[in-house]
DNA sequence: GACTAAAATATGTCTAGACATATTATCCAG
DNA sequence: CTGGATAATATGTCTAGACATATTTTAGTC
C-alpha cells in the first residue's frame, strides 16, 4: 500500500474535474458505481468524495448525488510569515529595534477598541529592517489582563509578535489590508517621502472573546507585496495533499 | 441523531484547545480513551480527531498520539468577492464601464508573462463605480487560446471577472497584494490626485498548467480595505462546522 | 391539473472488527 | 555505555455490513 486507495482515487476525480472532462454541474459517478470500479468497501470511496467536497470541488447532494461545484474565487490562502523568516527568506540581513514602550490607560476607542479590552495596555512601536532599510513599522498593543507577563518581558530583545507566539494562545485572527500615504511621523520611522503610498496590515487577535492584541504594520509600498495562493482542488496531479 | 457524534466529539475537544484547558504540546486523550468516554467505536472519534488535524488544532503521530498544535499565523483566508456585490452589499449603486478592448499579439513580458500564453489575447480595461464615483479600475488580459469565446463576448454589457466566472473553468489562481502611488493615467481614471496610495490587487488564473487570464484592480487607498479571517478551528462552540 | 402520500435511493453516520505502518521504549549484546 | 534488534502501541487504512436522513420520483387522490 504505497499510496492510499482513498487519496489515489481522490487524485483520479480532481485531475477529471480539473483537466475540464467533467465540468460545473457534471454528476460525478455514485458511490456504489465508484465502489465497483475500484473494488472497495463504500466507506472508502466516501472518504475520497468527501475530501474533494471539504475542497470545494464537489457538492454533494443526499439522493441526487455529488456534482462538479461551480468554479468561484470567493476565497484566498493569504500567508502571513513572521516578519523576521520573511526578511531572511530573502537573503536579507534583518534588523529590530524597539522604538517606544508605555504603559497606558484603559481606552476602548477607535481600531483598538475592537479589542474590547477593559484593562490597562502595553503600547509598543518597533521597527523591523531589511539590510539595514526600515521594512515595516509595527504599532502594538497588549492587552495586560489577557497576557500579564508581557510586562516584565524584554521587547527590546524580541520583537512582540514572536514573544507573543510563544507565550500566549489565542483561537480568532482578522486581518485588514489598505493603501495609505505616509504621515509625517511614519515617512520618517520609514524613510521615504511624506505621502508615499505605503501597504498597512492591521490584525487583532482574540482568545475566545477576550481581545489579546491588536497589531498594525506599514510597509513602504514598493517593499512589501501580500501574496494569496488559491487552488480549488487539494490534491495535487501526483495524489499528493496540498495543505489548504 | 438531532447532531452527529464526530461533531459533538469535534467540537467538544476543539472547545478544551481553544480555551487554553489545554495547551500547546498536550497530549489529547488516546482514541481508545476516547471511545470508552464516549462509548463509540474507533473510526468514529477517529474522524473527529482527524478533522481537528485538518483544521490545524493538532498534530497526529503514531505511536505517540495527537498534540495540540502550537498556534500559528501563517495562513488567513481572504475572501475577495466580486466586484459588484461588494458595492451593492454596501448599499452603493454599481455602474460599469468599458474603457477599452483591443486584440493584442501574443507577448510574453512582464506580469502576465507569468500566464505562459503562446497565443492571442484580448485587452481590456475597465471601470467600476459606487454611487457614481470610481471604485476601481480593472486592466484584464484573456487568453484567446484557453478561452476563445472571450473574442464575441459583450464585455460592454457584462464585466470580464462575471463573465469568464460563468464561461471558463479554472483550477489554479495567485493573487498579489501592494501599495503603489497613482500614475497620472491612472489618477485621471480613479479621479485622485497623481500619487495618490492606491491598493492593486493582481490575480493570475491558470487551468492545469495553462494561462487563462490575468487581472490587475487599482483601488483608491480610503476605498477599499481587504479584510481576512482567520481561525484555527474548523469548529465553532456550537458545534457547527465552519467554513475554510 | 394540482396536491399529497408513499416508495426509491444516494449520501450521512456508525459499528466491530482486521491488518498495515510508523515510532517509541525496551532489552540485549558488544 | 552504546548500538542495534525486538516488542509494544497509536494512528492509518480498510472491510462489510447496518440504519438514518434528505430528496426525488412515482403513484394516487381530490
Amino acid at each position: 500500500m504505497r499510496q492510499p486507495l482513498h487519496l489515489r482515487i481522490s487524485a483520479e476525480l480532481a485531475a477529471k474535474i480539473r483537466s475540464g472532462e467533467w465540468p460545473p454541474g457534471y454528476r460525478i459517478p455514485f458511490e456504489h458505481e465508484l465502489t465497483a470500479r475500484y473494488g472497495c468497501a463504500r466507506a472508502t470511496v466516501s472518504k475520497a468524495v468527501e475530501a474533494l467536497a471539504a475542497a470545494g470541488l464537489v457538492d454533494r447532494r443526499r439522493r441526487a448525488g455529488s456534482f462538479v461545484a461551480q468554479p468561484h474565487v470567493e476565497a484566498a490562502i493569504l500567508e502571513i510569515a513572521d516578519i523576521q523568516a520573511e526578511v531572511e527568506a530573502r537573503g536579507q540581513a534583518y534588523g529590530y529595534e524597539l522604538l517606544s514602550r508605555r504603559l497606558r490607560p484603559p481606552r476602548a476607542e477607535g481600531d483598538e477598541g475592537r479589542l474590547k479590552a477593559q484593562g490597562p495596555a502595553l503600547q509598543l512601536i518597533c521597527r523591523h529592517r531589511a539590510n539595514g532599510r526600515p521594512f515595516t513599522v509595527e504599532e502594538r498593543v497588549i492587552n495586560l489582563a489577557a497576557a500579564p507577563s508581557a510586562e516584565t518581558a524584554d521587547f527590546a530583545a524580541t520583537a512582540p509578535g514572536a514573544w507573543l507566539l510563544a507565550h500566549v494562545a489565542w483561537s480568532e485572527a482578522e486581518h485588514r489590508i489598505a493603501a495609505l500615504g505616509a504621515d509625517p511621523v511614519l515617512a520618517g520611522l520609514l524613510a521615504v517621502a511624506p505621502g508615499h503610498a505605503c501597504l498597512r496590515l492591521t490584525r487583532w487577535t482574540w482568545r475566545g472573546g477576550e481581545g489579546i492584541t491588536a497589531m498594525r504594520q506599514t510597509f513602504p509600498g514598493e517593499a512589501y507585496n501580500l501574496v494569496a495562493r488559491f487552488t480549488p482542488a487539494a490534491f495535487g496531479s501526483d495524489g499528493t495533499k496540498t495543505t489548504i
